[in-house]
RNA sequence: GUCCCCAUCGUCUAGUGGCCCAGGACAUCGGCCUCUCACGCCGAAAACGGGGGUUCGAGUCCCCCUGGGGACGCCA
């Protein structure tokens, strides 16, 4: 058998993180076992859709490299098919017509709760005479639920979950205006789309019971189900747009690697012994269902960023400086030195090493890429002392003696600078940070000289030398 | 309220009855390296929620409690 996984996201929305990562799991599900990922969009509910939310949730997608298979379904479009399988258990009698208004169901559900019962639907019409139908009520199609016994569900990740199938109630199939539910509409279109691993969140795991009745009553097979538990904020509440629920595309923003967003959220909830570092080949050879934890798991910044930071240092030189170019255009308003493209290419290895995340990373290749003078920051102007100034005076004769300007001779120049005056090297080094950095922390300050080059890192020294 | 799920360091987790006075990673704190900052390396502190069982033996199995989460829509 074909393994076949789908996402069904509704458009309501950004692609969030956990969105993101029930994707991925599914994604990675497909892939592993040679079969097949779909994208279904849930938008039957045509008063909150919209085609923003179906694009967000597409180029979401797209930048975690999470492709799918086939055509992207539309579950609106596929209408017809849910309206007749209601029909057809209207027609065999495992469902039937419901005049209840909302009122009347609002007041169900209130007397419910108040006298201690679960908030079901009580079946009211279930078995009344049609011909009570009252006039002018559109009614909804109801499912006619087993009354008898338990439903029981095996979950790939939970394992066997059983409920007494009176605690739940007779669903909505379909609306007053004809139109089918969620409910009706997945348990159809899965089917239809030849699904055989539901793999979502944890929070569809009792609806898993009504769709398993519901398998029956059509006379199909249910897929297998694995319900992975939820993402919660760092403080263990459920995931809000205030920690963490937002769009993949805003981690993207500031400045996380899709490929360490991948990594991330796959060792959220699912784990390989002791494995952390996990690139995209080796999770497809090594995800399965077994591996998913059923706790669920706090989101955590610093370790997205920790792993951010281990796939920057490893990332190509030329992608991280397409990255941040238009990023220091923009802060810089488009006054970028001529040469900045190729100093940054250049300094990439050495700024790389020094950052965490992207807009980190475009923060410390400034200094590269601004035009003469460099401002100063509030610590680089107190390195830079009357004593200081001078002794960079010094410096820059034997510099500008150089011929071959390469790590080695700007290293040997420096270094006989502080030999020759008898101080730490760090006496010298850091004026000379300050001067061509314009700050007190920078990549190594030789190998800035030689990106710089001769030029620019002689004029950025007379820029704050004094004569002796 | 009813039903369902979950429970190992601050966080993510390993652990499937003896290999665990519990291992790894992030974060934290020391130290080394060193031209700064990072990286890297070395080290420290840090957990089986509580109570009952079962067993020669329980983090691991069972029950209860507690705590967290989810569902209960003519939303998905």
């Amino acid at each position: 058998m074909t393994v076949v996984t789908r996402f069904a996201p509704s458009p309501t929305g950004f692609l969030h993180i956990g969105g993101a990562r029930t994707a991925l799991f599914n994604w990675l599900y497909a892939r592993h076992h040679g079969g097949r990922f779909r994208l279904r969009i849930e938008d039957t509910d045509r008063a909150r859709s919209t085609d923003e939310a179906v694009e967000a949730i597409i180029s979401g997608l797209g930048w975690l490299g999470l492709d799918w298979d086939g055509d992207v379904v539309s579950q609106f479009s596929r209408a017809a098919h849910h309206t007749g399988a209601a029909e057809r258990l209207l027609a065999d009698g495992k469902a039937y017509r419901c005049y209840c208004t909302p009122e009347e169901l609002a007041e169900m559900r209130e007397h419910a709760k108040k006298s201690g019962r679960s908030m079901l639907y009580d079946g009211r019409w279930r078995d009344r005479d049609p011909a009570e139908a009252p006039s002018g009520v559109d009614p909804v199609i109801r499912f006619k639920a087993p009354r008898q016994g338990e439903t029981v569900i095996h979950d790939h990740v939970q394992g066997e979950v059983r409920v007494a199938t009176d605690q739940l109630d007779d669903m909505v199939l379909l609306r007053a205006d004809g139109t089918a539910t969620y409910m009706l509409a997945v348990v159809v279109d899965d089917h239809d789309m030849g699904i055989t691993h539901v793999i979502r969140g944890d929070d569809h795991l009792t609806n898993a019971f009504r769709q398993t009745q519901l398998y029956h009553a059509l006379g199909w097979e249910p897929p297998a189900f694995a319900h992975i538990p939820l993402i919660h904020g760092p403080d263990g509440a459920k995931l809000s747009k205030r920690h963490g629920a937002l769009a993949v595309e805003a981690y993207r923003e500031m400045g996380y690697l899709p490929e360490a967003l991948c990594n991330y959220l796959l060792r959220l909830g699912w784990s390989h012994g002791d494995d952390e570092i996990i690139g995209t080949e080796q999770a497809i050879r090594w995800f399965d269902l077994d591996g998913v934890g059923r706790a669920p798991a706090r989101f955590d910044l610093a370790r997205l960023s920790n792993l951010n930071g281990h796939y920057l240092r490893r990332a190509d030189d030329e992608r991280l400086t397409r990255l941040i170019l238009p990023r220091l255009a923009e802060m810089l308003d488009g006054k970028l030195a001529e040469d900045a493209p190729n100093r940054i290419e250049k300094g990439m290895p050495g700024l790389k090493e020094r950052a965490k995340t992207v807009t980190e990373l475009t923060e410390n290749a400034m200094f590269y890429a601004r035009k003469r003078p460099q401002p100063l920051t509030e610590n680089a102007a107190r390195v830079l002392d009357g004593e200081a100034r001078r002794r960079l005076g010094r410096l820059r004769r034997s510099l500008a003696a150089i011929g071959g300007w390469n790590t080695e001779a700007v290293e040997a120049a420096t270094r006989g600078l502080a030999e020759e005056e008898q101080i730490a090297l760090g006496k010298i080094a850091q004026p000379l940070r300050a001067a061509l950095s314009g700050a007190t922390v920078s990549p190594g300050i030789f190998d800035v000289m030689v990106v710089l080059g001769k030029e620019e890192t002689l004029g950025r020294l007379d820029d704050v030398v004094e004569s002796p």
